[in-house]
DNA sequence: GTCTATAGAGGGATAGAC
DNA sequence: GTCTATCCCTCTATAGAC
């Protein structure tokens, strides 16, 4: 017999793992149960229903997002912006081919959004804050003068565009550059002022 | 009472429908059978099963991507290039914002895949027809003197996955200048050789 | 906290009449 | 071709003992 938070945290674990393998739907509490060790009941105790384990999945699924993607931009300079650009990239790229499932998991979680309102608002936040996050960094690679300061929205989001699609491409299994590509899309926002 | 062909057709149809708004799991048979103004065994007259009946529907959303997405290089010239890529990102923008169901659905069938081999196939099928669409027009944009030679792959990967995005944010309900994101990528491949 | 037992609903699928 | 009736299964969720 486990603790309280123990069991807990089992479950959510579990509920990860094989809602990213499966789908919820094709997932059941019976499976997470003999997953963790316990009967299906015994869920019960710490969850009211198959629909709030989900929420509460959600909802650490988010906090991880936006803890893990949060950019700064005060150590950034003209000789190290465009690296660290390419770097963050990298370590997106890494970590999607690593654990496939987060993204299996949060491809489950856009489609569930797009019928239900209330994840929907999540997402929407975290887009944004993807969106913002590059942003602040292109705005301050125009200000140290390596960004061409024109359309620089534009050339944000594409960045966004194109290091979200990447981690669903990987998804599908396609062995793409991956990383080429990322380098072609940071080159060709950065051409404007460095001519290379 | 209709004829077979009239029937096929509206299961079909229902079936895409209901699908797109609710995934697959969520949607019975029954509440097809009710949009179609049969009952559900009648469903069992057409198709063996309700994985059949997804099959199918899979295969005439991946003819129809074929269809659609083919792209002729034959009239490009110098001056239209431009013109030309942009006009087939816009147009893809409109039809994704016209029909969300398509791409509901169609993320369905990725997640779908992710679990099992025989969508993966045709799936990996239609993603490597968008990259050779695409390495085509690039390739051909060298020829004709308007794109630099230079990592060709990357930069018409690169577009790749701009524009197969936006449909996947339009999705979310995010809206963005989609069409200025889709500019921006095509003056940043093309910037190269006529530096504006 | 975790269990066994079970209720209750709804799903996919088939039998057999018309 | 389409129906009604039905089978069997699995699911979510609860009751109640320990």
């Amino acid at each position: 017999m486990r603790n309280r938070e123990e069991t807990y945290g089992l479950i959510v674990e579990s509920a990860y793992k094989m809602f990213a393998e499966n789908g919820f739907d094709k997932t059941s509490l019976s499976m997470i149960a003999k997953e963790v060790g316990i009967s299906k009941p015994a869920i019960y105790y710490y969850f009211d229903s198959k629909e709030k384990l989900i929420d509460v999945l959600f909802e650490e699924i988010c906090k991880e997002i936006v803890n893990q993607y949060t950019l700064t931009v005060d150590d950034l300079t003209a000789t190290n912006f465009e690296h660290y650009l390419l770097t963050i990239g990298f370590e997106m790229i890494e970590e999607q081919e690593r654990d496939v499932n987060f993204n299996k998991i949060f491809n489950e979680y856009i489609l569930l959004a797009t019928r239900k309102d209330k994840y929907m608002n999540e997402l929407n936040k975290i887009q944004m804050g993807y969106f913002e996050n590059f942003s602040k960094v292109m705005n301050h690679g125009v200000k140290i003068g390596v960004v061409d300061g024109e359309r620089i929205e534009s050339k944000s989001n594409m960045l966004v565009m194109v290091i979200d699609n990447i981690g669903n491409f990987i998804l599908t299994g396609l062995e793409l550059d991956y990383k080429t590509i990322w380098e072609e899309a940071v080159k060709s926002v950065l051409r404007g002022v460095r001519n290379d």
